[in-house]
DNA sequence: ATTACGTTTTAGACTTGCCTAATTTTATCG
DNA sequence: CGATAAAATTAGGCAAGTCTAAAACGTAAT
């Protein structure tokens, strides 16, 4: 009773979707893979009959805890070996996601055991999302979209969207990390865009389209 | 027009059939594989379109240049991902066959040649087997099985069968490791088995089974 | 309560990669 | 040279994963 790749992509896209909203729709599901309605409703039966989801047909669908535990190792798999690209094998942060996308289907508990001892245990990945211990157990944390953020205070870049590396190499030149400072100078009310110092010396505007993809932490 | 991971599992098998005989026969890839003749036959026909290989029905087969490199190329990952997780990972390497078949077909040309720089620009990997470098070139060799060489003479190992973990086993038992000293001491004509003395302590006796699957040079 | 629209599922088709069974071709041996 | 055995190919079928087009369903608004 192996799960295929397909399915572990389905699997990690669903969790992903529970994030945000429960239930999770078909169209969501087509929608976050770039495939067709029509094709997840098949994938849907086949998962829902090896028991890694609950899916009412017409009514959405959950992910079992067997579903949920797939789901997180799959993820735990992908931000490990993305920390390994970056921190052992040098690959800069917008470069990653692709070959883990990869690596992340690769079977082999012991590996993704022994990544996570030479890499130090880690907690979060390059992209500061957070990496799932041995057991599933995610640490918990208190980011928020940089959009929502209150103007005037000290804050913190947590996280940023992995899988767009057009947006990582402009945070790259507007001197944005992982754990760099930032302050909300100004904020437009009418299309959410804003005026923000960086690290205290330089100032940029940014649109809400990359204000939404930054995640902060207040100081 | 990518080749799939099937594909490159045929190209790799038809690039060591190569080797030793050539043209290959759609039989000798169907033993290799574990997959019927008939499953070859199809798959000959796409690899020919693809001019990866030249394909004469009923008479054999031989890799296009295209063909050889691509052979190649999957062969260098299976090698430097093997080493990899012997010298990094501290895998054994009994373990580490069946995980460099899942590796060997990430795409990333630049992972590749990274692990090549990190390894040092390895000659061969933790089963004595040469490496090709990034322009696919194979150092020589002058190994030959132990079960031909000469009696008296000293030896040393320069390769073992790479795929049977029970043989690899076995030879961590006897001591047995690439560049390990051995000399013959007695060879059976009737059987091929042999008794050997290892890095002149101990004396083993080994069936010709064994034998033929280590490689030696005379010193 | 009915309609209209958006979502979801069904139906039918295609590709890849595998199988078994039947057939064809080649090579060998008397 | 002809029979026959071994090797290879063809034919037909199946599962996974994708698609398009058509039908069914659910919901929100009138």
């Amino acid at each position: 009773m192996k799960t295929s790749s397909t399915e572990e992509n389905y699997l990690k896209a669903i969790f992903k979707l529970s994030e945000t909203a429960t239930p999770v729709s078909t169209t969501d599901i087509a929608n976050s893979l770039n495939i067709r309605s029509a094709t997840v409703t098949d994938m849907l039966k086949r998962l829902s009959g090896k028991k890694l989801i609950r899916y009412e047909k017409y009514h959405g669908l959950y992910l079992t805890e067997k579903g949920r535990q797939a789901g997180i190792r799959i993820i735990r798999k992908h931000r490990l070996w993305e920390l390994f690209l970056v921190e052992k094998m040098r690959f800069r942060w917008d470069e990653v996601h692709e070959i883990a996308e990869q690596l992340e289907h690769i079977q082999s508990d012991e590996l993704v055991n022994r990544l996570d001892e030479l890499l130090g245990f880690p907690k979060t990945d390059p992209h500061g999302d957070p990496i799932p211990d041995r057991n599933g157990i995610f640490g918990t944390r208190h980011q928020s979209p940089l959009v929502n953020a209150p103007k005037g205070a000290p804050l913190t870049v947590t996280s940023v969207s992995e899988n767009d590396p057009g947006l990582l190499q402009h945070l790259d030149k507007l001197g944005i990390a992982i754990g760099t400072q930032i302050e909300i100078e100004t904020k437009e009310d009418y299309d959410h865009s804003m005026r923000i110092i960086v690290d205290d010396k330089q100032s940029f505007f940014i649109s809400e389209s990359v204000a939404s993809r930054i995640f902060v932490e207040v100081k």
